[in-house]
DNA sequence: AGTGATTCTCGGTCGC
DNA sequence: TGCGACCGAGAATCAC
């Protein structure tokens, strides 16, 4: 499931591969994935013949500024966008297919159907929904020490559901948030107000840590994730928890275990991590 | 207002 | 072979 360095990865390969194309018209086989404009004939009309002039990334969200409007794009939990010319074979799965005026194409191709499609014109994007909702991202300035120390003993909620909250940080999905807590030497159950301020300023460091080096490994591949040229990430060979279970601390050779928190799959060692 | 629990989107996967 | 439970990001909704 696409978390900030794979969106990160497919942004900087998709960027090379659409950059200054044009749009000539859009196929929409599943139009439940358009959630902005509310027609999908209009969110067609709004983007023909606009050229894509850039690529941008908020959290987990990929942006796609065009020459008067913005595409914005989650792709949730299956989501992944391919360049191929026309020629191609459509997949079983492809919903949406933006055709180029060069006859190449970008395919949004999502088994689950979860992922969204927001236009906003430029300039409103980040004051409308769903990017207003959204808290820096840890490769932002705002992402600072202080802010998050601020945020997190401020809560009553668990660790975990206050990582994976987007409006506090952006860019941290289920994989990434075990990893941060497991460095970190926290339990995802612990009361977030009950942290010490070192732990928080671990898990402020940690966060970004993680992150970068997943984006330098080009994104972790659990299931099916690839990137804008099909290529898989190497982060999964970094992992200490997530799906590890069963498996031996890599630090401290006690089992790692499986639980539940915040209503998600959770990786922790019991050991590095007591309550 | 903050929080938690629940529901909904969906189809592949897994256990029986 | 079939069937139901399960998974999960994030929004919406409801209860407290």
């Amino acid at each position: 499931m696409p978390e900030l360095p794979e969106v990160e990865t497919i942004r900087k390969t998709l960027e090379n591969l659409v950059i200054n194309k044009t749009i000539e018209n859009i196929t929409v086989h599943w139009p439940k994935i358009i959630k902005q404009p509310d027609d999908v004939e209009h969110f067609k009309t709004i983007l023909k013949n606009e050229t894509i002039r850039k690529v941008d990334r908020r959290g987990k969200f990929l942006l796609f500024y065009l020459t008067d409007h913005v595409l914005v794009s989650h792709l949730r939990m299956e989501g992944k966008y391919r360049v191929v010319p026309m020629s191609e074979p459509v997949a079983k799965h492809t919903h949406v297919i933006f055709h180029f005026t060069d006859g190449s194409e970008l395919r949004y191709h999502d088994v689950r159907k979860f992922g969204t499609m927001h236009v906003f014109p430029t300039g409103s994007e980040l004051n409308t929904k769903p990017l207003n909702q959204l808290g820096p991202d840890p490769f932002q300035k705002e992402y600072t020490k202080d802010y998050v120390l601020d945020k997190v003993m401020k809560t009553t909620r668990n660790i975990k559901a206050t990582l994976l909250d987007q409006s506090i940080i952006a860019g941290l999905g289920n994989i990434y948030v075990d990893e941060v807590l497991f460095l970190s030497n926290v339990h995802p159950e612990k009361r977030a107000n009950k942290l010490t301020e070192n732990e928080v300023k671990t898990i402020w460091k940690n966060a970004h840590l993680v992150l970068e080096k997943a984006v330098k490994q080009g994104g972790t591949t659990i299931r099916s994730y690839v990137d804008g040229a099909g290529e898989m990430g190497m982060f999964q060979q970094e992992l200490f928890v997530y799906g590890q279970q069963n498996k031996q601390c890599k630090v401290c050779g006690v089992e790692i275990i499986k639980l539940k928190v915040a209503g998600r799959g959770t990786h922790i060692c019991p050991k590095c991590q007591s309550l």
